[in-house]
DNA sequence: AAGACTATTATTAGCTT
DNA sequence: GAAGCTAATAATAGTCT
């Protein structure tokens, strides 16, 4: 969210990577601070850095090592299950980008073929209205238009 | 960052607060990914929920527990290995998708204006060549149009 | 409850100082 | 570099389904 649309991948400018690093540390410990604070749930954050060489510690290193001690406490069975429960939820997260995916192509043919009957009407597309012969051009198709529809409005009428 | 400003303190309502809990934490999870794509430093964190008996990890339990003790072992971190290709190679899968689904939604985007632009022009779309009266009206926007692209030649060269 | 939507607020990228 | 600014993107509170 900024000036531009953020590509996520490494940054290669180191100047323009640290200072992202920077700012987004600060805004992340930020977002857990207001979670921790409106849901008054235990947790905990560490982000080393290339630059510092104590990493930011979040909320302290206290209480971050009690909640990983809390952690350590869960049974092993139970740690191998939580991975998988994050193997399976990236699963479904592709499962439903695929169909959201093939949704999106779906609308887009329907789109494709609507705009193909539309300009086979129109015969108007990609009309640069600087050039005197493709208005020409347009000008005699709207003729031929209307001299069919008033042709069909008397063959109707009459 | 929604509807209303948000008053930083626990939020009281236990189906608001729980609803708050899933949306920031997905958020926070994703930003910190972000971070870490972006600035390539080593990164965990970890989010208690009254609602599951598991604690959110990220990235894993296991990164996670060496990031902040250090450890340098091991057997367990072998254990996981190939279940953390499997997460990393399936969540390089979603951004791909996402990557896929953005440009579809685009290309769907500029073939919806494209549409528009021709249906305004043309302004017969799914016309009924029984109807009488939306022949005559098509007559007159064609009428109209005629007109326009008559005006435009006549200033063009005039 | 779990997603989708969207009006709003929140974050931040690129700049400037 | 750090600190501040602001246009622009991103997250999300409330709502609906």
């Amino acid at each position: 969210m900024g000036r531009t649309k953020t590509k996520y991948e490494l940054i290669t400018n180191e100047i323009s990577r640290k200072a992202t690093l920077k700012k987004r540390k600060a805004g992340l410990l930020k977002k857990l601070s207001e979670l921790t604070t409106l849901c008054a749930v235990p947790a905990c954050a560490i982000i080393f850095s290339s630059y510092d060489s104590q990493p930011d510690v979040w909320p302290s290193r206290t209480e971050a090592c009690q909640v990983l001690e809390k952690l350590e406490s869960l049974p092993e069975m139970q740690r191998g299950k939580n991975m998988m429960d994050q193997t399976i939820l990236l699963k479904r997260n592709i499962l439903k980008l695929n169909d959201r995916l093939e949704k999106q192509q779906k609308k887009n043919l329907d789109l494709e073929k609507e705009l193909a009957l539309v300009e086979s009407m129109a015969g108007a597309r990609n009309c640069d209205w600087n050039n005197l012969e493709q208005l020409n051009e347009l000008s005699c198709r709207l003729q031929e238009n209307i001299e069919f529809v008033s042709d069909m409005i008397g063959f109707k009428s009459g």
